[in-house]
DNA sequence: GTCAAATATTTCGATGTCGAAATACTGTGA
DNA sequence: TCACAGTATTTCGACATCGAAATATTTGAC
């Protein structure tokens, strides 16, 4: 059975006669998915009416269990954006009532962002939505092949991890 | 072996006690790989000058051989953008040389793009640089092991097809 | 043949992001 | 204690994107 990145791997291959097929396959797949479940991700927090970057702010404030804070710099690493970003993205969620931010005791330089009830409430929704979603696409691989592929992935994660 | 995704797996585990581990491991490094493919994209792109985007248009471009040209809205749709956003890559790489405007003879509501010879050639430098970097990380599985993680991700690719 | 609906592109205003500069605070060494 | 390098956040200007409105052109119905 053929997908429609196969018709795309054979007209690249056509102009690219060096192209290795499993390599574009996978490459292109890859991004084919993770698109995929991006979008899916959106549509199921818009009946919440939450952006993807405001839920996975939530998502990360949530992150490693209570008292669900963190420092606008520590949000930052860990969501992989510059720290003027996260000035913006607790702005919007200070706003709406889903955040709040105190200053730092000890060291006034930082400031700390809490999850509110409102805020929390409102992740434990849209995550269960996005758990179903994800199990909903990758369950139609049979269990041995959901272990099978995790551990193709893995082998190519540590790969990325030794170069970073 | 673990990579660190293992690590993000067990944190979430001990607060959703209903996390399925294969679903959000491959879920995580779907996107891990995705993104770690990005950003070694744009750091080889760099050496041109070029950003990914306007890479990625020049790509779209050259697809399918000559003449190597097509319309705003065809590019849009093939990209996944809106036209809107088709308008101003044009305007910057016609600025720059690699892309030519003309109206179509037989309908002039339309606008026909065409990669010049110097947009040609960069993207022939590009394209090389970009394939290596591509194979330098799936290559570190057997041929065996891709053929197998190609055939897996098809099959997710082919359920994400019927509800597009 | 004319006018309305449909199609293709561009313009406009808003948004989320970035890098660099600005601001605020801490810690250290003379 | 005082200056200054280091750290944390915010502000600012620039940029790529979007949706909706505007513009230009074609098609179809009468």
């Amino acid at each position: 059975m053929k997908d429609f990145v196969d018709a795309h791997v054979d007209l690249w291959a056509g102009e690219l006669d060096d192209l290795d097929r499993d390599v574009e396959g996978i490459t292109v797949r890859l991004q084919v998915l993770t698109r995929y479940l991006e979008r899916r991700r959106e549509a199921v927090l818009a009946a919440y009416g939450l952006q993807l970057w405001e839920f996975k702010t939530l998502h990360m404030l949530r992150r490693g269990g209570t008292p669900y804070r963190a420092t606008p710099g520590e949000l930052a690493r860990q969501l992989g954006m510059s720290p003027a970003a996260l000035t913006n993205r607790l702005d919007a969620l200070e706003s709406r009532g889903y955040v709040e931010r105190t200053h730092d005791r000890d060291d006034r330089r930082k400031v700390v962002a809490t999850l509110t009830h409102s805020g929390s409430a409102l992740w434990e929704r849209g995550i269960d939505d996005i758990l179903r979603v994800e199990e909903e696409l990758i369950h139609h691989l049979p269990a041995a092949d959901r272990t099978r592929l995790d551990s193709l992935l893995r082998r190519l994660v540590l790969v990325t991890e030794k170069d970073s």
